[in-house]
DNA sequence: AAATTAAAATGATCTATGTCAATTTTTATT
DNA sequence: AATAAAAATTGACATAGATCATTTTAATTT
């Protein structure tokens, strides 16, 4: 018999326990014990650029969490019109954790992981873990003023007033989940953003190039952007 | 000893059991016991037409319910300009079950009653009752699904498209809590429309001649629109 | 029911943003 | 590094919807 002292059993090594966005994902509320069993309800899929993940209306079956790289939801109209509904950032999740359609469709924006549940199989799990249901709760609900916010950028803000608003919410978007809050980085083209912000390219075109000259924005390359002055930025936004 | 058989402890009274409104609302999912301690954790309170129940970013302390009557709620810009986020009926739930500060401001359209919650005893019921947890999430990403949804509408529709849109959506809501889907009734202002889809009122007064002038509604009073034609209304959707 | 007030509708004009076209810049490919 | 392709910018012009002004209709109050 050894003399060492029994030691705490190991903690597992699982894709949970060494995933590096969890810290600001729903799952931050499970402790090592239910993250075990949790990342074996779940399993990895990776995408390239421009990859559809799914699309408006399909049945939804699964819930993803990103865990690198941006992905962007959108809703398409009969006659090829786009709105998008939101650039996601690592940490954020998309899909359905419980209706039988998708609301929108999702594309990759250039290489992507992400953790994908099944939708059944989650819900069985939510059923035997509560707070992993209060954590989404939290987590929706959050979603929700952010599109609420997003509803009345688009009912009622000028060109150069939604871009403003979008530029200093990346800036602090990258703050809340650790990054380098400027300059920011823009993944996305600029039709991406136009069809973000109701707008169309060749506003967002001119836009920029005002916020060029009044020294509001630097263009590193067309998709660094520095901030000269987010306090002056943020007074565009009204 | 009486020869009678002993009966199942005889149901309880409470505001909870007599509500109208709790097949479609969030509390759905409680059985009798459940309700009873429920119906304790909640107050009744009533409004008369145009006031206020929180303002913008007040300290977020309470939960609404509407039992009847109509709710709308919006955000202020600085300079006065409005935007309506939504237009709430039985059954809604309003305010903010777990935030620091309400995301919008919320006023009463007409008589209403809302059952009302604190915050932190909520919090507290949905520990201890996970199923609520999971049906507030349930109702939360569905409110999420709409929002969305108006993101699409404010970003991309014209204004004929918006107001189509938002007289097909309201026969559809009628429907869905089971009231009669036409002729349909607009609590709301002229005013308020425009507030809603982010138009003026003389767009909304102008499209509403319109369809007027091509049968596709019909104005029984300003406040009674009768629609002789939905599936053509739909079509203005786009 | 007349008078007052508020809401809605309509007309004339303006403007922010869209549309269409061309150019420039950036990125990817050979 | 030259070529091709894609993305972004800029210019000229058009237009949907805003703004401002007035009239009509509906709802309240006296």
């Amino acid at each position: 018999m050894s003399s060492a002292p029994i030691l705490n059993q190991e903690t597992i090594k699982t894709r949970c326990t060494i995933c590096k966005i969890r810290s600001y994902s729903f799952c931050r509320c499970l402790d090592e014990e239910r993250l075990e069993k949790f990342s074996k309800i779940s399993s990895e899929k990776n995408y390239t650029n421009k990859e559809n993940i799914f699309i408006q209306n399909d049945p939804a079956k699964h819930l993803f969490n990103i865990t690198e790289g941006n992905v962007k939801i959108y809703q398409l109209l009969d006659d090829g019109r786009i709105q998008i509904i939101g650039f996601l950032y690592p940490g954020d999740f998309f899909g359905s954790y419980k209706n039988n359609k998708y609301n929108y469709s999702a594309e990759s924006i250039g290489d992507l992981k992400t953790c994908v549940f099944d939708q059944k199989i989650l819900e069985q799990y939510l059923d035997e873990n509560p707070v992993l249901a209060k954590e989404l709760l939290n987590q929706t609900s959050f979603e929700l003023t952010v599109a609420q916010d997003r509803i009345t950028v688009l009912g009622k803000l000028s060109a150069i007033e939604r871009i403003s608003t979008f530029l200093t919410n990346i800036s602090e978007q990258r703050k809340r989940i650790g990054w380098q809050n400027n300059p920011i980085s823009l993944p996305m083209t600029r039709q991406d953003i136009a069809d973000y912000l109701g707008l169309t390219i060749e506003t967002v075109s001119r836009e920029f190039s005002n916020l060029k000259s009044s020294n509001l924005i630097k263009v590193i390359s067309s998709k660094q952007i520095y901030l000269p002055n987010i306090d002056a930025l943020k007074d565009q936004t009204k």
